[in-house]
DNA sequence: CATGAATGAGAGTTCATTCAT
DNA sequence: GATGAATGAACTCTCATTCAT
C-alpha cells in the first residue's frame, strides 16, 4: 500500500505546504503537482478535484483533532475536571504542534463561509464544544471551577490554543517566539494551565501565601 | 469630494463584504464591481489593481487599530497599568466590533506569507507589541501584575481578542454567541478583564475573602 | 453597430464553418477563435460560453426558418392549399440554400438528446407541425388533397427537404448533385412539387390524358 | 468465443447507446467503459482506440445495410422493378428498425467531413446508388416508372427512409409517431410505397376510377 | 470620470492512451 | 485477458488588466 499510494502522499505533502503559506485559493493545482513532482491529472484522479483535496485534508485534520479531545475527555471519570481540562489542552497543543502546517491553513480556512466548513462545524466543532462544556460543568458542580459561562470560556480557550499555530509568522517575527520548536509547546502549555488555575479555578499565589500566614 | 468618490466607497464596501465571506483570492474583481454596481475598470483606476485594493483595506484597518491602541497607551502616565490594559482591551474590542467585517478578513489574511503582510507586521504589529509590552513591564515593576513573560501574555491576549471576530460563524453556529450584537462586546470585555485580574494580576475571590478574615 | 460587433460576427462565421464540417463537439473554441482571428475569451464574453454560441446559432437559424414557414402559411387564406404548400416548400428550400452551412449542423445537432434541442422542438418544430398540418387538413377538406395522415406526410416532407442540406457531401460525391449551386434549388423544388401533385393531390399524367380521351 | 469476447460486446452495446444520444465526440471512452462495466484500457485493446471503435460500428452497420439492399436487388431478375424497389424499401426499413440505435448515430456521423466517412461513401453508398439507379432505369425502360432522374429520386427516397431513424425524438415528441414500435415500420412502409406508386410509377386513384368509367 | 470591448495568461478539469502488473 | 495507475495534451472558462472612447 505504501508503495502504491506514493503519488497520493506526495500530493498531500505538497498541498499542505502550499496551502499553508499561500492559502487554498492562492494555490493552483499545477503548483501542487509541480512541487509534488507528479502529473496534474493525478489530483483529479485521486481526490476528485481541488475541492476534494481540500475536503480530504480538512477531514483528515479534524478526525485526528477530535480523537485527541476524546482521549482527554475519557479521563473525566477517573480524574478531576481540572486535570482533565489540562490534559485536553496538552493533547490539543501537541496535536497542533505535530500537524502545524495543516493546522494553520485549516484554521484559516474555517473562517470562510463554505459548505464544507459548515459541515465541519456541525460534525467536529459541535462535538468539541460538547466535551469542553461537559468538563466545565462538572468542574463547576464539584466547586473546583469558578462559576463561568462555558461558551465564553470556550472562546477564550480556543483563541489561546489557535493563535500560535494560525499566526506562526507573527509569533516569530514580532514576538520572537518559535512556535515550531518543541519546547514552545511545553512553555505555552504552562501558560494556558496558569489561565486554567487562575481564571477558571480562581486560585492564586497570594492565597497560598495568605493561607500560610493564617496557619502561622 | 464625498459625491465624487462615491464609486470608490462603493467598491470598498463591496470588497469588504466579499473578502469577508469568500476571502481575497476567492473573490474576483468582476464580482466586486458587480456588487458595487460600478465598472470593473474603476478598480484598477482607483486602487491600482486588486492587490492595491487589498493594501488599501488592510492599511485602513490597521491605521485605525493602532490609533485605538495608542489612545489607551497614553493613559499609562495617568492611570494604573491594569486600568490602562483594560482600556486597551476595551478599545480594541470596540474597534473590532465596529469594523468586524474588515477585521475578519484582515485577521485571516495576515496568516499568509506575503510581502504586504510582512510590511504590516513591521509597521503596525511591532508597534502594538511595544505598547502592550511596556504596559506589562510597568505593571510588573509596580507589583500590580504577576511576574509574566510579555510575549506569552501577548499571544494569549491577541488570541482571545481576535477569536470572536475571526470566526463569527463558529461563534454563532456552534457556541450560539452573537458576536455582532453590541452587548456581546460588553460581556466579552468583562471576560477578558477577568483574565487580566486573575491571571495577570493574580487576584482572586478567595484572597479577598481571606484578607477580610485577616482583618477581622 | 456594424463596426462594434465585428468580433461577434467573425466568431459566428468561423463557428458555423467549423461546426458544419466537424460538428459541435468536434470543434474547440480555440479553433473557432483562431479561425475568426479573435481572442478565445471573446466567445465566453459574447456568447456566455461555447454552449451559448450553439444556442445562439440554433435559435438564429430557426427564427428565420419559422418566419419563412409563416410567410407561406399566410397565403392559405388567399390561395389553394396546394399552392400554399408549394410556396412553403419553396420558401424552406430557399432558406436552407441561403443558410446551408448552418442548416447542416443544426439538422445534425437536433438528432441529439439535449435540453437545447428539446426546447427547439417545443418552440419551433411544434409550430411548424401545426402550420403544415393545418394546410394539409384544409386541402383534404377541400378535396384538393387525397385523404392522408398529416404526421406521416410531414415525416416524408421533412425528410425530403432536409436530405440535400444535411448530407451535401453525399450529394456531391455519390450522387453528383451540387446542392450548393442555385439551380439545384429550382430543380429539386420541382421534384418535391411532383411529390405534392402525385402523392398528396393524387394527380397524374395519365389522368390528364384519360380526361382528354374522355372529352374526345 | 462468445464467452471470451463478452467484454467486446459489452463495449459495443454501451458505445452504441451513448453515441446514439450524445454523439461520438460527445461521448468519452470512460463513459463507455463505465456503462459497459469494463476497464477503460479494453477499448484501446480491442478496438485500437476510440476512432477504431467508431470505424467498427460504422462498418458493421453498413455491411448489414448493403446486404439488405443486395438481397432486394437480386429480385430484379425475377420480379418487376416496382416490386423490387418496394422490397428494397421494406428491407431497408426493417434493417433500420432492428438497428435503430446504431442507425441514428451513423446517419448523424456521415454528415461530417472525415476520412472514415469518405471511405464509407465510396465503399457502401456508391454501391447502394448503383443498385437503386439500376432498378430505376429498368423501371423506366419497361415503362413501369415515369421518366425520372435517378439521382433526384434517390435523394428523396433516402431522405424519407432516414428521417424517422435519424430524428426519433422529433417523431415522438412533435409528431407523436413512435418509430421504435414494430407497427410503425409497416405503416411507414405503406407510405413510401404510396410515393413509389404515385410519384415514381405515376399511378393514382382517379385513373383507376377513370379506367373503370371507360370500361363501363 | 466612467465605460465596454478585448486580451494573454492561467485556472481546474477531462481527454484518450499507455504500461507494468 | 484484464486492470488501475499515471501521463501529456487539450479542453472550456475565468482571471486581472488595458485601452480607446
Amino acid at each position: 500500500m505504501a508503495v502504491k499510494t506514493k503519488t497520493k502522499e506526495k500530493v498531500i505533502d505538497a498541498a499542505v505546504s502550499l496551502f499553508n503559506t499561500k492559502g487554498f485559493d492562492g494555490t493552483s493545482v499545477r503548483e501542487i503537482a509541480k512541487k509534488a513532482k507528479v502529473n496534474v491529472a493525478n489530483i483529479s484522479y485521486y481526490f476528485d478535484g481541488k475541492e476534494g483535496l481540500l475536503e480530504s485534508l480538512v477531514t483528515m485534520f479534524f478526525e485526528g483533532y477530535i480523537k485527541e479531545i476524546e482521549k482527554a475527555f475519557q479521563f473525566l471519570d477517573t480524574h478531576s475536571p481540572k486535570e482533565c481540562l489540562m490534559l485536553l489542552v496538552r493533547n490539543v497543543l501537541m496535536y497542533q504542534h505535530e500537524h502545524r502546517h495543516i493546522a494553520r491553513f485549516v484554521y484559516r480556512e474555517i473562517s470562510l463561509d463554505t459548505i464544507l466548513i459548515r459541515e465541519v462545524m456541525t460534525t467536529y466543532l459541535t462535538k468539541e464544544k460538547f466535551y469542553i462544556k461537559t468538563i466545565l460543568e462538572r468542574g463547576m458542580k464539584e466547586r473546583q471551577f469558578r462559576k463561568v459561562q462555558p461558551p465564553f470560556i470556550i472562546v477564550q480557550l480556543k483563541g489561546m490554543l489557535m493563535m500560535p499555530y494560525l499566526h506562526p509568522q507573527y509569533m516569530t517575527e514580532v514576538l520572537h517566539l518559535f512556535a515550531h520548536e518543541p519546547y514552545f509547546v511545553d512553555h505555552y502549555r504552562k501558560e494556558v494551565e496558569s489561565w486554567i488555575s487562575y481564571t477558571i479555578c480562581g486560585e492564586n499565589d497570594s492565597s497560598n501565601k495568605v493561607i500560610l500566614q493564617l496557619k502561622s
